[in-house]
DNA sequence: GTGAAAGCGCTAACAT
DNA sequence: ATGTTAGCGCTTTCAC
């Protein structure tokens, strides 16, 4: 119990001054610890603010130094377990430096983006890390760069932007998960992404993220090297709700020539798929084979469990954090970035094709739960 | 292209005002638009800003309003979908009322969250949105509260803290779940929190979570009205990393007397209790019957499909910030604060006891071939 | 309506 | 080591 509890103003520095019978910059350098003080007197000070329950107001604080010991963090959706972690491995790393986080979700909408990175350099944060809605409008990143605040990439690239990135080789691990697909027997295989353009898909249309336009790449080279047709009628985009996405899904599998596998952008996306292939009545992988980014825990848990694309999300949370707090205290680039990589992770939503053409069955089943 | 891109200092009042040529008082008023300030300056200032490409300091301008603008929220565990989606919830309310929002983890560690608090205080956040790691320990919500701060507890209440607080009435929907259960023929039935606590379980002990003790009581009452000796060597805390879980899951399992039903206090423990479940070679329902909190979308996709307690997280986040953001206006508090309600979303989980005998709840596509 | 000047709470010269 | 005096960029009296 010390003194009363509730207080009209707040105790500044000349409060806790004047208890301590000191000048107000002796307290001021006691309090935030700088300069020089006797001992005496940072005894007296740091007594005298204890006593008053003193708060140093950071925004004051922060107003002199330039320094608000924060930094920005822009994601699509904090609901998706993907950014969740992604933004657990940069508070965790943040915090462990000192800084705050503020977090802003921008529903991948870009004026709500463009928005976020105005806001948040309006409170002056020591710099920002963004995972880009678009990787082609990247005018306003290009101003927080060009205006010389600390700025990392996170899951998506820009390629007009050069600015530290923190992301995993989409095109690569895209081609070798089409690649297991197609060697499984696979020559129709779905895409289905969030991806928001108005374009309808073309071959080679420069999408807006690079992290999409990268897995397309992927998928499309293991069939060239195939010498396979490119199944560019079974790209879809737009898949925004649950309900968009199971039409797709119910479009995809009752084609003339029907995909016989799917692969979805994210886990979100993926959950819809299924529902929609459970609700078709169709079993994975006997009638449709199923692949998907995001290795949450709950794909071990499904029968088949689904082979997933597993991307170190976590550790990209926390190498992007360390990227951007390096850059904010001014230190060199690390002598080499950090390369991530997905991994293609087989559980048993893979099989062989047997859709309404040949179905050879001769290929087995992946590893099947043990019972 | 306007002037020069990168300038060294920020562009202030003060250079507007000289390139509006008003004096700085009005360029403040016009950018800040507040006070009288005629057609002519208020055009000539807009354009100057325009120009200069003028960003107001808002650390400045929030050290003399005296508010940020800005809301505080502090929760567990922000990985958790659970409070993703609340976070969510509270993050499209704040911005539609011109708030932003600062997150902070705090792992469900209590010194993090007095920590955290700590710092937002100091940040002047304009008010707190807590989801308490503790009940009892409240005495940082205290000081809060008492300092005149808005806050508003979500999820968990405290007692002891006379806080507009929104969260769902536990004991009630523990209550009904159990009945549930024990109209099923159990009378053996597991619950699994990851309450931290030192203490072993014992009837009648003080939990530090309001949610989990409700939870429990609600458990106890229906076995007490049923007439049924309460399973109270079933209650087990502590469930912190995935194989605790299992290991606990195990134990239980395997008692002389073992546990026919299995409750998870969230969608986390859930996954590890079924992971465990799988690997004992076990089925649900028909070898233990399973019930968890949280009704993710993965619930449906499971064989078969989860029995879950819904919550409304999203409203619940929405009306936490309502309930804030009222409280920071100094507008009073509504007629009736409004009452969330779980929901049992009976699916395939749950069976009888002793083989599935009991099993009237499974719908057409949920015994299909899980082998 | 407008401007001069006084803060907000703190840090940062500059003296002593 | 300590105190004095300026600011930081903005809002806010208070005169005119």
């Amino acid at each position: 119990m010390s003194t009363d509890a509730s207080r009209r103003r707040d105790v500044t520095v000349a409060d806790v001054a004047k208890a301590a019978q000191v000048s107000k910059a002796q307290a001021a350098r006691a309090l935030g610890n700088y300069g020089a003080v006797s001992e005496d007197v940072r005894e007296r000070v740091l007594a005298a603010a204890e006593e008053l329950n003193y708060r140093p107001n950071e925004l004051a604080r922060s107003m002199n130094t330039g320094k608000s010991n924060t930094i920005g963090v822009v994601v699509g959706d904090i609901e998706n377990p993907h950014f969740g972690l992604a933004t657990r491995g940069i508070t965790d790393t943040a915090k462990k430096s000192g800084f705050n986080v503020i977090l802003v979700n921008t529903d991948e909408d870009w004026a709500a983006e463009v928005d976020a990175v105005r806001v948040l350099l309006d409170k002056r944060v020591d710099g920002l890390i963004v995972a880009p809605a678009s990787s082609v409008e990247t005018r306003h990143l290009q101003d927080v760069h060009h205006s010389g605040r600390p700025l990392v990439l996170l899951d998506r690239t820009a390629r007009s932007l050069n600015v530290d990135t923190v992301a995993v080789d989409m095109e690569s691990i895209s081609h070798e998960s089409t690649r297991y697909l197609i060697e499984a027997g696979h020559s129709r295989i779905a895409f289905i992404s969030t991806l928001r353009t108005d374009d309808s898909y073309a071959t080679g249309l420069s999408l807006g993220s690079s992290q999409i336009s990268d897995r397309r790449d992927g998928i499309m080279r293991a069939f060239r090297e195939a010498g396979l047709k490119e199944p560019d009628d079974l790209v879809r985009f737009n898949a925004d709700g649950p309900e968009t996405i199971k039409k797709i899904t119910r479009e995809l599998l009752q084609l003339p020539d029907p995909a016989t596998a799917i692969i979805a952008s994210d886990g979100l996306i993926g959950l819809s798929v299924m529902e929609a292939i459970q609700d078709l009545g169709l079993t994975i992988p006997d009638d449709v084979s199923f692949l998907m980014y995001d290795d949450f825990a709950w794909t071990r848990l499904t029968r088949p469990p689904l082979t997933v694309i597993a991307q170190p999300v976590y550790e990209m949370g926390v190498a992007a954090a360390e990227a951007l707090i390096r850059q904010i205290q001014g230190r060199k680039a690390p002598a080499a970035k950090p390369e991530f990589a997905a991994t293609l992770v087989k559980r048993g939503s893979v099989g062989g094709p047997s859709g309404g053409k040949g179905s050879h069955h001769g290929r087995r089943k992946e590893n099947l739960p043990a019972t």
